[in-house]
Formats: structure tokens, sequence, C-alpha cells
DNA sequence: CCCCTCCATTTGTCCGGACAATCGAACTTC
DNA sequence: GAAGTTCGATTGTCCGGACAAATGGAGGGG
């Protein structure tokens, strides 16, 4: 009895333009990214070894493995010698990236609304000088915001930020989100270090969040360097528990 | 007036051993990375062009490449194009990795320690069921643990585990995390999706830790898959927010 | 003095090839 | 029939070279 196949390879369409601009291997893990999400190739399939693709495309071996590394490196890929490349199941979505809670929520569809409740120059207290790498008692921006969504309160933000990088007009703190002025404005960010926690809080913070006195809050605690190792932003968030969690995809580093 | 050099190129001793079975961009690149960590790169240098890196260990400028491009992905260096390759300022440590609880105590020098409150066989429930890709009522381990630093309660664990991937003792079990058990096993862990968020503490809960009534929890779920895109493993955990909060840094994709 | 252009430097992309390491299956042997 | 062995398939590593693209500074022109 013919038993059936589990995991043949996938025959695809794939080309590539070698006029554009783009690169070829970008080109190509592009186009393998979309037939994996829209289920042309199924999990668990077989890919097909990289010499037959690179010569089916017209590509040399190594630009094909680096289109198909970077699909590793995301996650949507698993190579093993002697075997090949295999579709990952599940349901792999972003690995986490450095994105600002504006981005999510209207990601998620809510449409973020914001409100600027204090947007000043202040001298920074010792937390905020050892985060930013700046003197105790030097000016700094201190930004406070409140961030809703569907008109509901979801989160108290207070961002500090050395002075001279970014100009913070309310107007424009109030259309969009704070890392997209910082984008905007030419920094180029490259990592924060973050720390989660959860407290109770306090009369004034439950009044600025619709919440009672004591009822859990989930903090975050965030600086964020750019490409130069500068400190650009220091944040001290709090968030409705009753109303946020974070949530996010880890890939194991192998 | 001789301006002194902001960053001058850094010359440094590195060699690679061609008959050891590690592979040369790896050796490079954990030259390179133990160089910064030491302080022999300092933030901000430059490294030096590929080319003349390549020649001087007698390498090709791929292998070079290779080794630098890992360590870009890390965060520690960033490329810039007619530039050269420069050592990132700041203080990167890990990047988060998909790592359990007690391996995260015990980098701390918390010397964690595990009481196993449960090990059973129970039906799933919808949650679950869902959870894992299996249906609901079919039977899953269930293994509820306290996990103490310095004797004092840290975080409850409750996993739950489809069965027959797993010898799960409670001697082992008290002795090392579950990610290594399950390592250990044979399984490669491969991602994970979570959720982080925070709420009071039920009578119960507040029992179990340690807390009143109504103290703020922090609480994380969490489903891991292997490289296969099985789901291996369900979490949900709470934490004592006044012992614990979770630390981790995030790499701007780019 | 300022602005524009040109150029050297450096990384980005791509090619073609070679051999090694590992996996799984077919085969052989006991 | 079961266990060990061999072998083909596939990815991992490495080489050497070539040209393109972006950057920043030097030089020239206004």
């Amino acid at each position: 009895m013919a038993k059936p196949v589990a995991d043949p390879t996938v025959p695809l369409e794939l080309s590539v333009d070698r006029s554009s601009p783009v690169p070829l291997y970008f080109q190509l893990s592009q186009q393998l990214e979309s037939a994996i999400e829209r289920g042309a190739l199924t999990p668990g399939s077989l890919l097909g070894n990289e010499i037959e693709l690179a010569g089916r495309l017209g590509l040399s071996r190594p630009t094909v493995r680096q289109a198909i590394q970077s699909l590793v490196d995301k996650g949507l890929l698993v190579r093993r010698r002697g075997v090949g490349t295999q579709v990952v199941h599940s349901q792999v979505k972003r690995p986490l990236e450095l994105s600002s809670l504006y981005d999510d929520l209207e990601a998620a569809g809510q449409r973020p609304e914001t409100r600027v409740l204090a947007n000043t120059l202040v001298p920074a207290s010792a937390e905020i000088a050892a985060a930013l790498a700046l003197g105790e008692g030097d000016e700094v921006h201190r930004v406070e915001r409140l961030r809703l969504a569907h008109g509901e309160p979801v989160a108290y933000l207070c961002n500090h930020l050395p002075t001279g990088l970014l100009a913070l007009e309310d107007a424009r703190l109030e259309a969009t989100g704070l890392y997209r002025l910082m984008r905007a404005a030419g920094i180029t960010l490259h990592s924060a270090r973050q720390s989660v926690g959860a407290r109770a809080a306090t009369a004034v913070e439950g009044e600025r969040l619709g919440e009672p006195t004591g009822a859990p809050l989930l903090t975050m605690k965030r600086t964020t360097f750019d490409d130069k190792g500068r400190a650009v932003e220091f944040g001290s968030h709090t968030y409705r528990a009753s109303r946020y969690s974070f949530e996010f995809q880890l890939l194991v580093r192998s």
C-alpha cells in the first residue's frame, strides 16, 4: 500500500529581478516569507536544497543562503544538516522588536490617543542622570503623557530626554509616538534596556489612570540607546494591568 | 595645534587555530567579543577595515565578515558603509534569550531553590488544550512549583506539558530548571510566545508567596515551541512584584 | 568664506568553487 | 529479525575575486 508522503519538497514560483535595486537575496527572502504567510509553503515542508534552488533561480548558492539565513534568524525556517530546510510550524509573529506603545496600539487597531500632561525642562534627578549618563542637575526634557485607547486611559508615560537632540512640540507629541519623532529627527535607535515589574497604585497614580488606589499596575522602565551608544531616552511608564499586558515572541539564540 | 585623534583604529592581538575543529569565524568573533568585554576594544573605536583584518589573520574576507556579522547581530558592533565598523558604547548584556527563571536566578548568584507542590496527570482545560494544540480533556502533565531565592518565595510556577515527551521526576525538578530537563531529553527549544501582565493576589496566591491578599503580582504566561513547531510547554507563572522584575535588553531589528 | 564636485575609503552584494560534517536510509552482516 | 555499516544527500565552512553604493573629506569654484 502506498503510504502518503508526509512532507514532500514543494515546488514554488520564484523569480528575481536583476534590474531592481533591491538586493537579490532580499527579493528572494521576501518571496519566501510571503509564501509562508499565505500558506503556499506549508509548515514542516522541505524547501528544496540550496544548490538546486540557486540553479533554478539563476543565483549563486551564497545568495540563496543569505536569503534563507535571514528567515532562519526570524524564526520562520529551520535548517538541518543532511536533511534540508524546513518551514517552522506555529504562529511566529514578531520576535519582540523595540516598539513604542503607540505603534503597538495602532497595529492592534485601537486608534491610540495622547494627552500631553507636561512638557518642560527640569534638572536631572540622580536616577535620570545615571540612566542618561549626564550629571545630576543637568537640564533635561521631561514629558508626561497619558495614552488612551477607545477613549479609556491605558498608560501614563513619563519620559526624560537629553536636551539638544529633538524639538518636542506638544502638537507633534499628540499626533504620534515618541520613537517616530526621534527617528524622524535622524536618530538611529539601536537598543534598549528594560525592566518590567508591578506595584500597587498610589492615590495620584490611580487618579491619573482611573483605577482605585492600591490597584495593581504594570510598570516599565526603559533606557534607549542610539547606534553611537548615547542614551537618548529614559522612560518610566505605568500601565493599567486590567487593560494592558505585554505580548511578544522570543527566539532561542542558537 | 595637534588635535587629539578621537577614535583611532585599534591594533589588536588576534590569531586563529586552523587545526581546531572550532570554525574560524567563531574563533574570531569570540576573540573580538572578549576584547570588547575586557575593554581592549574601547567603545566608539574603529575595528579596522575587513580586508586588512583578513590579510593580517590569514583569513578570507567572507570569513571575517561572518565573524563581524555575528557580533553586529548581538548588538556589539555597528557597521557603516564608507566609514567602518565601530564598537557600540553602552552596557549591552543579553538581548533577551529564552531563559528559565532558574538560570536567571543562578546567573545572578541567588542560589535558587525549588519545591515541587504537585506533579500529576490531569485532563487539559480549554485554555491549556488550545495552547498545546491538544484536545480538551486530553491528559497532560501538571507541575506546580514554588521557586525560592535566599529561602524566600519568589514565584509560583504552574506548567502543563504534553505526555510522552519527558520523564518528570520530583527529584530532578527540584535539582534544576524545567528547560534544562527538556533540553537534556533531546528537545530543541525554538521559540515562545509570552504575555506579561499584573494582577492583585487572591487569598490563595498570597498565601503561597507570603504576600497579603490584594498585593500586586507580576504574571507571565508562556507557550514554548520546539524546532518542529510542536507546543512543548505551557506555563502560568506569578511572581512577587516586591521581589522580582524582568530585566532584559532589546535590539532594533534593522 | 561658503558651497559644490570629485575621490579615496569602506562596507554591501554577488559570483563560482571546494571540501568537511552530519543525517537518514538502504544495505550488509550476524 | 536485529544490529552495525556504508553511502548519498544536504547544509556548514572557507576561499578568492569583482563590482556597486555610500560616506566623509579634500579640493576647486563661486
